[in-house]
RNA sequence: GCCGAAGUGGCGGAAUGGCAGACGCGGCGGACUUAAAAUCCGCGGCCCGCAAGGGCGUCCGAGUUCGAAUCUCGGCUUCGGCACCA
């Protein structure tokens, strides 16, 4: 009989089911709300959106998620940690459409599913806080919430040129994507249609959601949030429309620039092609051609665009402006280059300081002139490209009496000289739009709208809120809204008059839920308003949000605007949502492709959990590679922590036993007597101890598991040895549980307590245990090894008491056999001793 | 084009001014076994050398420093985001 059949083998599918049903029944993980004797840290993950299945990028961002929650519990935090599900959106009416399957029942049993492999991970979600968004008890929060928008004038329905997609209808400008235009869902190229549409005014807020100050966010979401808001700043100049035969001029027509110093650069104007001067303006000699050409520029938008190296087109109106600097007459063209959505729809084109305009001046023959020179440039020195850049030394010239000027100086009298002509001012511009909510489909939150005859827009009344989805709507086969045509949903009674009117039958788009659900999880279920304002302030902002970095533009930016909202119409004391956010890598298939079903690369979790267990799972996943990073999957790595575990599995309950296979086997290292052994394991614990703790709140995962399996690798040389059992290795092991049960939260648990069975003492979970400290006294040494450097380069080195002095240090330094070879002779010009942890002797080469 | 992140062994990665390659995977060698698996021990940057040892080495090129993967400047490459935004 081997010393390992002794023990138990480890075997995870036995032990995780049976903690988790423990977990559940001592509530280990139920935060309080309540309490507020203990301090709160609210610990939130982005909740999944209900596909049926948790692939392994799932488990990637909610395994360290539930790692960090379990060691703030080990350090006395009240820590809520609560989980729920997106449940409204496209591919619940897809499954409905095909498969002949209400989207609701769809949902609840992808959820349930779901349920499952969360619980099969060993995290500790607070169950009784979920959120479901789809259910009635949340979305009717929405509909309350939006009444109160609405009041406040943040929500409103406007007519507007709007991105449509054939396949799901209209789209937030921040849902299409790449210089082609695609739907972010379905890929279709998307157009403009002009379109009445219910909006959120996040613009009121670009200039508040530049500020991240007091939040601790990555670096690449403020940067990508920042670059969507796009705030510019010029300023507002109005140019005159010229009289011309066909009209009699006298229109203000306003562009924004952000180089007012090239004012009198200009030499023509551009409209965007839907401006609203264009048909007034256009002569009648030009009727045809802008006639053809705004019909193919309506047609481009259907067709794939490549934008910046398209060439520019455009066609002249046949009318003219006036400049208000000079007075002097400019063609007016339009051109698809200037953008209907930006600014003003309308530019001043300066060919000479624009590469655009440069573009398409040389296209078309318009005149070029130079306004801004070098200090090396002569004043009409030619351009063979547009001139852009912001060098010292640069002057305005060609501008009448702003010649001469510093480009800057003459920027800001230009601005000055607008002002007090009443042509322009200082002016501020966002890339950023409103927020489109309004969707064309079924399984989403409908607006508590109804639209009368006599009064127009009415909100349907709080109390009779939620404005319930039908169950039963028929899809008949098609994607069309089948809310549109459902007669019973659709005809009611004015709230305001009682006459007919018809109800809104547009839903939000999902995002509006995502914007606010923290909140709820801390009453999920309360029926009497959308959150406990009690609650909310004790327990928000949220301390930590971890999820991707996918939803930069969309979630986590509608998440901050809908917070300030939410604060400006009185429900919140807050300005922001997240006061520390992380995002997480993405997990890749094993080729490094991007997961996908079609690819067949697609990790199943279930299967790894019934292979290695859950435990080893989470470790791995930790385990791999620092988390932000994300990686391809490693089919064979995850061998490796399960080794891991099962070394941790047999140093807990065998000490004794020995390995065949190791000459040395029970034996001390050679320079060891058994109580210099027991410092030694102690110093190895607490080491790890101290570094173990800077790495668990530093979120530095990959490097935690490998101290933990290097203290185990220590451990093992003197497992079979005289000090194996002892005091010190006792606690070295209770050390090494500790610091393991966050991240392999099972097997810790299973080990600790047949420890303590073995003692005697009663069952009594790891994860009610306080986080461990440090004895410094264990983790000091007396000696310590120096390397000797001659130039930077190692070529000895020797073990010196700790706290010498550098003079001896330097000297036993000097006197070492190998020392004194390289030196040949030399004597070192100088020594660095860098705090006694290195000396480096530097000599003259030769 | 603009913004952001990153380039280190066969692979994932560690070290953020002081011994480059911790820890793990894969590989090789050994112990145990009738054998295999599992387990345990050991060796693994490249080149020269039997070895001791030496030379080279963190994308490339300069620089700062006693000392640079780490800091500075210039360049290259990869990934992510934006993309005619006046």
């Amino acid at each position: 009989m081997t010393e390992r059949a002794r023990i138990d083998r480890y075997q995870p599918t036995e032990i995780e089911p049976r903690w988790q049903a423990r977990w559940d029944e001592l509530g280990l993980y139920h935060a309080d709300l309540a309490d507020s004797t203990r301090p709160k840290y609210y610990l939130l993950t982005m909740y999944p959106y209900p596909s049926g299945d948790l692939h392994i990028g799932h488990w990637y961002i909610k395994t360290p998620t539930d790692a960090i929650a379990r060691y703030r519990r080990m350090h006395g935090y009240n820590v809520f940690f609560p989980i729920g599900f997106d449940g409204f959106g496209l591919p619940a009416e897809n499954a409905a459409i095909k498969n002949n399957v209400p989207p609701a029942a769809w949902t609840m049993k992808n959820i349930e599913n779901m349920r499952r492999q969360l619980r099969s991970m060993g995290a500790t979600f607070q169950w009784d806080a979920e959120v479901v968004t789809c259910l009635p008890e949340f979305y009717r929060w929405n509909q309350w919430i939006f009444n109160q928008f609405l009041a406040a004038g943040l929500a409103y329905r406007a007519m507007a040129p709007v991105d449509w997609c054939p396949n799901d209808g209209t789209l937030a400008r921040e849902q299409v994507e790449g210089a082609d235009r695609h739907c972010w869902r379905c890929g279709a190229l998307v157009e403009k249609r002009d379109l009445e549409q219910w909006f959120l005014r996040i613009t009121n807020y670009a200039d508040e959601l530049l500020d991240f100050s007091g939040i601790d966010w990555p670096e690449p979401i403020r940067a990508q949030q920042t670059n969507w808001i796009g705030r510019s700043t010029g300023a507002e100049v109005v140019f005159r429309t010229a009289p011309d035969e066909h009209q009699a001029g006298g229109n203000d027509l306003v562009v924004f620039t952000t180089r007012p110093d090239t004012l009198f650069g200009a030499t023509f104007m551009v409209l965007a092609p839907e401006h609203a001067l264009v048909e007034r303006l256009t002569a009648p000699g030009q009727k045809s051609v802008v006639a053809a050409y705004l019909h193919q520029a309506r047609r481009q938008t259907e067709i794939e665009r490549l934008s910046t190296d398209r060439e520019k087109t455009g066609v002249p109106l046949g009318a003219h402006a006036i400049n208000p600097v000079n007075g002097e007459r400019i063609p007016i063209w339009i051109a698809d280059y200037v953008l209907s959505g930006y600014g003003t729809g309308a530019i001043m084109a300066v060919p000479a300081h624009d590469e655009r305009d440069f573009d398409f001046a040389t296209r078309f023959g318009l005149p070029i002139r130079r306004v801004v020179a070098a200090a090396d440039t002569t004043d009409d020195a030619p351009l063979d490209e547009a001139y852009v850049a912001h060098a010292k030394g640069e002057r305005l010239v060609n501008s009448g009496q702003f010649s001469g000027l510093p480009a800057a100086e003459g920027l800001a009298q230009i601005i000055d000289w607008l002002a007090a002509e009443g042509t322009g001012k200082r002016a501020v511009n966002y890339r950023i739009r409103d927020w489109l909510i309004s969707r064309q489909r079924y399984w989403g939150t409908p607006f508590p709208v109804v639209y009368c005859p006599i009064d127009g827009i009415v909100p349907v009344p709080d109390e009779d809120l939620p404005v319930l989805l039908p169950d039963n709507v028929d899809y008949a086969g098609s994607g069309v809204n089948p809310l549109s045509r459902d007669a019973a949903f659709l005809n009611v009674s004015c709230p305001s008059c009682d006459g007919p009117a018809q109800r809104e039958s547009d839903t939000m788009d999902t995002f509006v839920d995502s914007s606010w659900y923290w909140f709820r999880y801390l009453a999920p279920h309360k029926d009497d308003g959308p959150i406990d304002s009690a609650l909310v302030a004790q327990w928000t902002p949220v301390d930590q949000y971890t999820g991707g970095a996918e939803h930069a533009v969309m979630h986590l930016l509608y998440a901050r605007e809908i917070t300030k909202m939410m604060r400006d119409v009185g429900l919140v004391e807050q300005d922001e949502p997240f006061l520390r956010l992380f995002n997480q890598g993405q997990i890749l298939g094993a080729d490094g492709e991007r997961m996908s079903k079609s690819r067949g690369n697609v990790q199943d979790p279930d299967e790894l959990v019934q292979r290695h267990g859950a435990d080893s799972v989470r470790l791995f996943l930790m385990f791999m590679g620092p988390w932000d990073q994300g990686g391809p999957w490693s089919p064979e790595g995850i061998g490796g922590v399960h080794r891991f575990l099962n070394r941790v599995w047999t140093l807990a309950l065998d000490p004794q036993g020995r390995e065949g296979g190791d000459p040395d086997a029970g034996k001390l290292p050679a320079a060891e007597d058994a109580a210099a052994a027991e410092r030694s394991i102690r110093m190895a614990a607490h080491r790890t101890l101290r570094v173990v703790t800077d790495e668990y709140d530093g979120f530095r995962f990959n490097t935690m598991v490998a101290h933990l399996m290097e203290l185990a690798n220590s451990l093992f040389r003197y497992r079979g040895t005289e000090v194996a059992g002892g005091p010190a290795w006792d606690e070295a092991i209770r050390l090494l549980l500790l610091m393991l049960a966050p991240a392999a939260p099972h097997i810790t648990d299973e080990l600790w307590n047949r420890r303590r069975a073995a003692t005697g003492q009663p069952e009594s979970s790891i994860h009610a245990e306080s986080w461990p400290s440090v004895d410094v006294q264990a983790t000091a040494t007396e000696t310590r090894e120096v390397p000797i450097q001659v130039n930077g380069k190692v070529r000895d080195r020797i073990t010196v008491p700790v706290g010498i002095e550098p003079a001896e240090l330097e000297r036993l330094a000097l006197a070492r056999d190998r020392i004194r070879e390289v030196l040949g002779g030399r004597t070192p010009e100088r020594v660095i001793h860098a705090g006694g942890r290195l000396v480096n002797l530097v000599v003259r080469e030769g």
